[in-house]
DNA sequence: ACTGTTCGTTTACGCTTGTAATCAATAAAT
DNA sequence: ATTTATTGATTACAAGCGTAAACGAACAGT
């Protein structure tokens, strides 16, 4: 990721980020047609959603005569990487097995993509654990084993 | 999963859900003190938070004694995965095979997840696409086919 | 030159969240 | 019986968030 990703990206602010990434460069003109569409917002509201980004300095501006034009240096896959890496710390390592199977069963893949993370798979073999440690604090997990030392289970 | 979870849960509750879902029935003495331990939380934080937890219905309570014993019906991988769902909203169904696969890449996993993932992946061979249908509206995304289209691209 | 429109900035406001102190009721200890 | 500790409930309070109105400067149209 381009630049030091601590900032914490709101869900409405998401809608606004999706928009620039899809659009590169863009208008606040532009993000509040496609936003004001999709989600009902006022044009107000939209605005200070990308102030905020702004402020943050998720969003990058560029005057171009009286207005801006609005872009990021924040790339997409890098935020949601990080994103549901964050949120993989509320789950036992032991369980991301089985957490990333139902994303596979729900998700939409195509044959490419199925190739692919087959391929993944096969790599990942190389570095596959027995069983996986579980990287719980005691009294956070099910998991048993090793009861006595601090890193449960 | 059980209960209507239109519940949200937040990052700070989310520690505390761990605890009952590792202890399945567990007095707020056990929370508070596995808490304050990891996260260095004052005992009144943490009895904050499962109060809302309460308040919310995500927490049930018996009562025993003067106390309570906490536990809750909402099942733990049925959060995770609901709340992977939600998040998955942001992504365009197209990016979804390759978020999956740096998951795959960063997970520590088992021969036996690993062996699991790839039948799950077997099976998905079935209903999988030549090229997967984008979900996004156009403007918050980039594949630019369709253009007619209302439902993007 | 005036007027309406556009667009960024400022202010608003109630709700949620993280973090906690205080209070009140009860139980335990002396 | 009085004191002390436990524990749930109430109150607090600043920051963040969703949602938006109002303001002011600059531009566009006439």
């Amino acid at each position: 990721m381009a630049i030091e990703m601590d900032q914490h990206i709101t869900n409405a602010e998401w809608e606004v980020m999706r928009v620039v990434w899809a659009q590169g460069e863009v208008s606040s003109k532009v993000i509040i047609e496609v936003l004001s569409k999709k989600r009902g917002w006022k044009e107000a509201t939209i605005k200070t959603l990308i102030g905020r980004l702004v402020n943050k300095r998720v969003l990058q501006t560029k005057k171009e005569g009286r207005k801006f034009i609005y872009s990021t240096e924040v790339e997409e896959d890098a935020l949601v990487n990080d994103t549901l890496d964050q949120f993989f710390h509320n789950v036992c390592s032991k369980d991301v097995g089985q957490t990333i199977q139902v994303l596979i069963e729900k998700a939409m893949l195509s044959h490419e993509d199925i190739a692919s993370l087959k391929q993944a798979l096969i790599r990942k073999e190389r570095e596959a654990y027995d069983v996986v440690p579980c990287n719980c604090i005691k009294g956070q997990c099910r998991c048993h084993h090793n009861k006595n030392n601090e890193e449960c289970c």
